[in-house]
DNA sequence: ATGAAAGCGCTAACAG
DNA sequence: CTGTTAGCGCTTTCAT
């Protein structure tokens, strides 16, 4: 920057004011205005950006923390949170904990450490330890969570209606006239996995069908747990005829299972998966499913957490947005033959 | 910084000599240790790392650029290089350059202001302009390239040989009987892309057949991709009884439109895919595939860019690594009911 | 309209 | 073994 100054024949005071265009108040010459940009270009220089956040107290950077970054939208929703910070000049630490405790807390010490403006949550995490987040709203940095909350504090977040999801699966499967529907859970502790529970139990419940803990079964995130789960349920004496999946990976591991068996969904085991992956309607039969508006989450959270350091609200503002599921009707779960036994 | 140093008693040198511990040559007393290591607890202090950068000229922080973080194996190619870094103790920032060339200057632009200490370029970009990366050179700072090489400077890039797997794709067709093979494409300027098609090219000579133009169709990266491809293909008057995709994406894509017309996958069109998506062996039938070793080459990559950093080698230190793809077989390319037209 | 100078929090000589 | 101090590159009063 000295460089600069000395090349553009004025001080550093100059240059700074320049670079920082209008947002600073002083006025500059239009003639030492292009000398600068001159010297600038010439000498190819590059603000450092160290520096200036040490001054400033600012790094226009915020910790986007996401749960597991394989998982399908994982990137999807890490764009729309980059598009609109870009586009209020803001840039973004990444943390992929892996839906790991010990990781979370080492990332957000590291973005206290780089002293990052705020933090947005992205996605649910298998274990919940709002330790971690205590911290945070200690040092007093603004946080923004997504398919999360914290209750003892009130930490803004922006939802999706879970529970309200399972529901429409379960209630979906009953209505087809399925009278034995399984449900294969995610993660065993994963909170969202858990609200879907809870909509399907309340679907069963609504119908006045009995709620049996056997009808519940444990599978996980991947293809292959869908494919296990599915291949212990086919393997026990009384099959399911319908089963609400977590999500649509697991319900394509599942019809996988299904179809090794020398079974037919959906004329023999109905499946309903949950996210509307894009290969749910590519797959064979194209899959019922729960479509939620998770990018626009994204967009609202992100845009939250900004208007927050932008001191549009105060610093402990708090809402929570819930977002509603929907209902998408392909071809995997067909009235069925409707087996009794 | 001052607080815990007058809360322990110590002057800042020495709290800053606790925090670094060996890695700086100076030696602290059992006592002004501890009773740092608890004024800081206490004070529940945190370094700044905007200062340290700044005194230190190093960020221990490397920019990685992915050309499109919604492919599949973008989330865990980033994994993979956040562990090889994580594990030196470097930390990352990350830029979705969505195969955009004035995203990819805005991100190497400010990586430079953020001072990072090297770059790393993970996937490769549909349209290259080498540009960029020189201007990274010409600033001094470190760079490694995966699926991707500059000629013109020598710029470290691990790879993997995309015309031997082009080549070993159309090979297994043309072994199964095929005789009129298709290539559907990834987008027009994709390097990869063009590789793969090579060496289509080169298995078709090899083997004596002939290579005809309108053999090749653009397809792109999506299912949708895959599925406009394959029915335009099947809506010509000779239909291909072999279609090589540029990639698994577009293969599940072509499946689909195939099924969608009525016919069958392999008994009249074989299909097979390039790189094994977890889908590629769920998929009906299970996706015949060119798997390639695209973790082991970020974590190459990554190592190597931190030994470059770690001045294990000269800074202007070329090599280029070249890795095997391999063949999957499954379901897809059966021998085929061997239509001759 | 511009420059001089202080100081953000840290590390690394250097002196003791 | 420990403290004092200079200075990394920037922004920002305060003078001029």
């Amino acid at each position: 920057m000295m460089d600069v100054a000395k090349a553009a024949g004025v001080s550093t005071a100059t240059v700074s004011a320049v670079i920082n265009g209008i947002s600073t108040r002083i006025p500059v010459s239009e003639a030492s205005h292009t000398k600068v940009k001159e010297a600038i270009r010439k000498l190819n220089y590059q603000v450092n950006e160290h520096a200036r956040s040490l001054r400033t107290g600012k790094s226009f950077t915020i910790g986007v923390v996401v749960s597991d970054i394989t998982q399908p939208f994982s990137g999807e929703m890490i764009r729309v949170v980059e598009r609109v910070l870009c586009s209020r000049n803001y840039n973004f630490l990444l943390s992929d904990i892996q839906n790991n405790k010990e990781r979370e807390h080492f990332y957000l010490q590291l973005f206290l450490q780089k002293k990052v403006d705020g933090i947005l949550f992205v996605g649910a995490s298998n274990e919940l330890d709002d330790h971690g987040i205590q911290d945070l709203l200690k040092a007093g940095i603004p946080v923004v969570l997504t398919e999360r909350e914290v209750s003892e504090k009130n930490v803004p977040c922006v939802l999706v209606d879970n529970r309200k999801g399972g529901f429409m699966a379960t209630n979906h499967l009953i209505q087809q006239g399925h009278v034995h529907v399984t449900f294969i859970t995610g993660p065993e502790k994963n909170v969202v996995s858990i609200k879907r529970l809870e909509g399907y139990k309340c679907a069963l419940i609504q119908n006045k069908r009995e709620f049996l803990e056997e009808r519940i079964i444990e599978g996980g995130i991947s293809l292959e747990d869908g494919y296990n789960a599915m291949r212990t349920l086919l393997n026990r004496t009384t099959v399911p005829t319908a089963v609400v999946a977590f999500n649509d990976t697991l319900a394509l591991g599942a019809m996988r299972a299904i179809k090794d068996k020398g079974l037919g969904v959906p004329e023999d085991i109905a499946v309903i998966g949950y996210d509307d992956i894009p290969m749910a309607s590519y797959c064979d039969p194209q899959l019922t499913t729960i479509r939620q508006p998770i990018l626009r989450m994204c967009h609202e959270a992100t845009g939250l957490l900004l208007d927050i350091l932008g001191k549009k609200y105060s610093r402990d503002y708090f809402k929570k947005t819930v977002l509603e599921p929907e209902l998408v009707v392909r071809k995997s779960c067909g009235c069925g033959r409707q087996k009794s036994k």
